[in-house]
DNA sequence: GAAGTGTTAAATCGC
DNA sequence: TTAACACTTC
């Protein structure tokens, strides 16, 4: 049966003639809310319903998984009775998959570990120690990034170093080169692995690569934009024979050079397949005529970029609102009171923007104040919790000990013993024995090469990760259940009752029970070990939900009635980063991405004065240079309640009209210029949190013959009050004691 | 080796 | 501000 889906009146003429575009490459350049996604996805349905291909021969791919359940249940939709699904897939869990099959033929078990953000700063750390490299010298955080810059342009360490001439590199290169080799012995890839071994394995195995490009006739390639040199690479590969590729992207909305996204890959598309078509999406279906004329007038202030002219069927729709707080506290107050009318009015689907995932705790805090249920997307997430981290590590042992990274992690969690040395003579052994730490220790045992104490404490772990093998039998989350507790590692959680163990513990009861919607199918220990290892943020985001918060970067792709941009300042958006390295232009794409998530109304917020680690910055921050690039009668000219009111005049943008934007007098604190007699009066006039008893410490400041200086501890003797003040000078801390009856500022 | 105490660094964006 | 770390003491 074929032609069953009326595309026609599904589509416009552009979209349906990317949709029918079926033999050669097509480039689909769409502009935001063109229906970019909605273009491919119907593109799967028609290759499939005009019988141009079977289900199981397309392969789609995007950057999130969130992105890609959307497309597969949107084909689902479309054709009902799907028996085999189109593989839609991200990236990385592509790589994944094919080398989950292949890995042998590049030397890596099927069964290679995953190894995430947190794994790689543990491993460079213990390679800094190695090296006897500190951190002061060459921040860890410096070298981790440059060595994934490097990888996500395909370089291996010493392709690194003949590109780069950082004063640096060649410290970074021996680091590179130990951590790579660290990586390949303990049979693991980090993220960028996934794609570059991929890669590998199709370029170095024609055989392999064959029968990908016949198995997958049709490649679609969502948000083409953020595609880097390696991903690039991988769908050459993939294309390399049937030449079916439909591209979709929008050079505006290039955001992630960061991590290696080569905005070139989209706008050399033509000469890299011939005889491509290319098609343009721009009429926009998401926002309205203000909002849209706002984005595209921020846009337009790109140098590098191709003309596109977004029009929409969209009335004018409400101004864009601007509000100018004082503080963050402030900032947040507004946008909760305006999401409380807009919830009140029966709204829903409601989004705060922000760049920096730090902005999101004032609003959390004030949400909170207000009830108002939010969701939050980004902070530690559920699968970067120690916890949850551990117990996955245990689930990895007792599937094979001679994973070093997963071993590292539980070797002494709960405390059983194994301390900083015992644990350097074994990797210094399974340095020497080029065993893996598992090896190591079995070598140890049987040579008797530890101390007795450290022997029976090595022998007792080595039979308890002996144990845990026959659990592996059991249902998933039985297993999980089983070795958890053979291990004590629940256990050490619940002897020592607190707050955050409660967590704990329910963290890890929350894990098994994700476990058990796996258990039972085949291979279900690889998938779940597999998704919580590729699992995003973004994951959590619920499309129901009536609040959200996230960075703008999560954003993408997604669209909302009501969107508040906050933290629209110079250095915070764009970022200082930005700003010193040039990178406006990106920053501005991103700004395009925020103002175009909007659907009917969009409110843009800064903030006079921010905090920056407890501290208050000095000078009064500038609004974003963006604001000013968007026309003044767009712009809403009326004012939140508890800010100044800010009045647009002419063709001058809000916030310039407006003079008088310096920061009133700050009001007092309730506890300055008082006098205290006890530790507990103290504590409660600061609202002082400490974990410490006697001790309060942060932003009191008293105030003697010596200065201002921060209180560090208060003792309450009896009659009088000890308290121990830090004195900064001149880089020296001085320690001094005053007593009692301390007048504070 | 573990626990407790003091010091200091930190936070752009993410698969 | 908090959290990780480094250092000391038991």
């Amino acid at each position: 049966m074929s032609g069953r889906i009326d595309f026609q009146s599904q589509l416009n003429p552009q979209q349906l003639r990317a949709v029918q575009h079926v033999e050669g490459p097509v480039l689909i350049l769409a502009g935001a809310g063109s229906g970019k996604t909605r273009t491919i996805t119907h593109k799967i349905a028609y290759l499939i319903d005009r019988q141009y291909s079977l289900p199981d021969q397309i392969l789609a791919v995007t950057f999130t998984n969130k992105a890609a359940t959307e497309m597969r249940e949107r084909v689902e939709q479309l054709l009902q009775h799907l028996s085999i699904p189109p593989l839609v897939s991200t990236f990385h869990s592509f790589g994944v998959r094919v080398l989950r099959r292949h890995a042998s033929r590049i030397g890596y078990s099927s069964n290679f570990t995953i190894c995430d953000k947190d794994d790689q700063k543990r491993l460079l750390k213990q390679i800094y120690g190695e090296l006897g490299f500190k951190d002061e010298y060459l921040p860890l955080a410096k070298t981790h990034s440059v060595i994934s810059r490097a990888k996500n342009q395909g370089w291996a360490p010493d392709e690194y170093l003949k590109n780069s001439r950082d004063f640096d590199s060649e410290s970074i290169h021996q680091v590179f080169s130990r951590y790579d080799e660290y990586l390949r012995k303990s049979d693991a890839a980090d993220f960028d692995d996934l794609i570059l071994l991929t890669v590998k394995l199709l370029q170095e195995h024609a055989d392999i690569r064959n029968r990908f490009c016949d198995r997958y006739k049709y490649i679609l390639v969502d948000e083409y934009q953020d595609t880097n040199a390696p991903q690039y690479e991988l769908v050459k590969l993939l294309t390399s024979r049937h030449q079916n590729i439909s591209a979709v992207g929008d050079e505006d909305q290039s955001i992630y050079s960061f991590r290696g996204a080569d905005i070139t890959n989209i706008l050399r598309f033509e000469e890299d397949f011939s005889g491509a078509e290319v098609i343009k999406l721009e009429q926009n279906y998401r926002s309205t005529q203000n909002i849209l004329d706002a984005a595209t007038a921020v846009v337009s202030n790109n140098l590098s970029r191709k003309e596109k002219v977004l029009w929409t069927a969209e009335q004018a729709g409400e101004p864009i609102s601007l509000y100018a707080a004082n503080d963050a506290r402030e900032e947040a107050l507004f946008v909760a009171r305006r999401v409380r009318q807009h919830l009140d009015s029966g709204v829903s689907g409601i989004a705060i923007l922000y760049r920096t995932n730090f902005q999101s705790r004032q609003f959390e805090e004030i949400f909170r104040m207000f009830s108002i249920p939010y969701r939050l997307v980004g902070g530690v997430s559920f699968y970067h919790r120690k916890e949850v981290r551990d117990s996955l590590a245990y689930l990895r042992i007792a599937r094979n000990p001679e994973d070093n990274i997963s071993l590292e992690r539980i070797l002494n969690a709960p405390p059983r013993g194994i301390g900083r040395v015992t644990r350097d003579k074994l990797r210094r052994l399974a340095d020497e024995k080029s065993l893996s730490l598992w090896g190591a220790l079995q070598h140890s045992l049987r040579e008797n090469l530890f101390p007795a104490r450290a022997h029976l404490v090595l022998k007792t772990f080595s039979e308890l990760v002996e144990r845990f093998r026959p659990a592996l039998d059991l249902p998933l989350h039985l297993a999980l259940e089983t070795i958890l507790d053979k291990s004590g590692y629940l256990e050490a959680f619940r002897n020592e009752a607190s707050e955050s163990n409660d967590n704990r513990v329910l963290n890890i009861q929350e894990l098994i029970a994700v476990a058990r919607d796996y258990s039972g199918d085949e291979g279900s220990l690889q998938s779940f070990l597999d998704q919580a290892a590729l699992y995003s943020e973004l994951d959590e985001f619920d499309s129901g939900a009536d609040v959200t918060l996230m960075t703008l970067h999560n954003a993408k792709g997604l669209e909302f009635p009501v969107v508040f941009l906050a933290g629209c300042e110079e250095g915070l958006f764009p970022h200082s980063r930005a700003i010193e390295e040039n990178d406006l232009e990106e920053e501005r794409r991103l700004c395009y991405v925020g103002l175009t998530r909007a659907q009917k109304k969009l409110y843009l917020s800064y903030c006079r004065r921010r905090r920056f680690f407890g501290r208050e910055t000095d000078e009064l921050n500038e609004p974003s240079r963006f604001l000013s690039e968007i026309p003044a009668k767009l712009l809403d000219s009326s004012w939140g309640q508890s800010g100044q009111m800010v009045r647009s005049q002419s063709n001058q943008p809000a916030f310039l009209s407006s003079q008088a934007l310096r920061s009133p007098a700050k009001p007092k604190k309730a506890y300055t210029g008082k006098t205290y007699n006890s530790v507990e009066s103290i504590k409660a006039a600061l609202g002082a949190r400490s974990g410490r008893s006697g001790l309060v410490s942060g932003a009191l400041i008293v105030h003697d013959k010596f200065g201002k200086g921060k209180i560090l501890k208060v003792e309450d003797t009896g009659t009088d009050l000890k308290i121990t003040v830090q004195f900064p000078g001149r880089g020296i801390k001085k320690l001094l004691q005053s007593f009692a009856k301390l007048k504070l500022l």
